[in-house]
DNA sequence: AATAATTTTGCGTAATTATGCAGTATTAAT
DNA sequence: ATTAATACTGCATAATTACGCAAAATTATT
């Protein structure tokens, strides 16, 4: 790995977390902590960052008093990082718009080599940042609030797709309704997206389960994987496996 | 194989990867590690990508937010106020993608009822910010580097469009030779947004006024509009007003 | 087609850079 | 004050690069 592909996690990851652990970085870099350290030191140089002990902060931030920001949202981010050990080299994935699906993104291992097909514009931005990602945006008109594309052309462009994987960020589940969501445009979308994937998984922070709004996607026997923050054996989730759901 | 074929190669490498090894050159291109280096430096004085210990790093990415958001620069606002002027309501627009641009769509007045169409990911994002314009996203396989959608679908998806006004934003033109670029995807894209418009405005600052590349987009008689922030009297314009072009 | 001029390429060697490790010093927290 | 974690120093090793030069390939000229 080159040292700039290294400046570049850490510069993310500060991005991202306005901090980081010198020992966090070690693993996803695979380098030694004195290679860290010297990174660091470097960027610290380039007034990217601010060196502490035991890692470094975000310049911006350092003075501020609102650590709110330094913990964007730990429930995401665990969802995150269940939902990326699905992936694999060579797949073919359809990701859905939402803050959940950017936090996966930012989540996948740099060495991952696979190809993306998505209809957000913050989702396709996103994997830009991936070294090694193949990126499909399916456009059409876009949607203002929801920032993606979505129509008759959108919906063709996803049926030229078999996709492994589509993961959903979903605003609302429930166990006897399914998916349900509010915009008939993007319920359009959504349904396509399920149409052309061999396996679905639907990302949900657990405040969101059990709710249901007035538009159908699907129901819950075209999910496969359902993702929450939640242990897998939480009550809140019998209800979705006992309907055939892997609970994550 | 010959030195451009080989230049080529890293080029797409680069796309796709945001990164090259030297030493992963050196077998798919047949050649020493030198050789690769050497490319590797030219390259890099044209512009293309950032040579760094070890290989080479995309030039777009490792800059992505930081240093060109922040400072934008005082010409191209001044571009940007001349090239708002030519849109008028209900107009269809086509749109690339750059920094200049996005200075442009900033300065679009709010009341303005357009329709926009673009195959450049920050362009459409910027777009959203305006409370009453239409966007339309040509999608396909995005470019890393420059943030567009590019390939047959993406050409296919421009020629659906009869657009009022199309805006490039250039990298290089000269009186001779017209419209520059680099890459093969892009051309093939720009092109087809030249064919679909009915007036062409090319927005450059004056630094890149008489600079050439090494693919052709369209001659100069293929233009409508040229846009620079040096006043329209200027002698370095004139030549191109000799060529037909409306100087702003 | 042959020749000259120029460019490109590959290799040896030396210099530079990047990285990891061991031992020691410093820091932070209890 | 004790202890564990982190940081620094110097050094060894490996990888990468720079340089000079000669062979090879390409281009231009006759």
């Amino acid at each position: 790995m080159l040292k700039e592909e290294r400046h570049a996690f850490i510069k993310r990851e500060i991005d991202l977390h306005n901090k980081v652990l010198s020992a966090d970085l070690c693993a996803p870099l695979n380098a030694s902590e004195d290679t860290i350290r010297r990174d660091l030191q470097e960027l610290e140089k380039a007034n990217i960052l601010t060196k502490v002990h035991g890692g470094a902060i975000s310049k911006s931030i350092q003075f501020s008093l609102e650590n709110q920001i330094f913990y964007s949202q730990p429930e995401k981010t665990i969802i995150a990082q269940k939902a990326v050990k699905l992936i694999k080299d060579g797949m073919t994935i359809l990701l859905s718009g939402g803050t959940t699906i950017i936090q996966m993104i930012k989540a996948l291992p740099p060495e991952l080599d696979a190809t993306f097909v998505t209809m957000s514009l913050p989702t396709a931005l996103g994997l830009l940042q991936h070294p090694k990602a193949e990126v499909i945006f399916i456009g059409n008109k876009i949607l203002k609030n929801a920032r993606m594309a979505v129509g008759a052309a959108a919906v063709d462009g996803i049926k030229q797709i078999n996709a492994d994987l589509c993961f959903l960020g979903i605003n609302s589940i429930d166990a006897a309704h399914g998916i349900t969501d509010l915009e008939w445009e993007i319920i359009e979308v959504k349904k396509a997206m399920v149409a052309q994937s061999k396996k679905v998984v639907s990302l949900c922070i657990s405040e969101k389960l059990n709710s249901i709004q007035k538009l159908k996607v699907c129901p819950l026997s075209a999910l496969d994987y359902l993702i929450t923050e939640l242990p897998n054996d939480h009550p809140l989730l019998s209800r979705y496996q006992m309907e055939g759901l892997t609970i994550l």
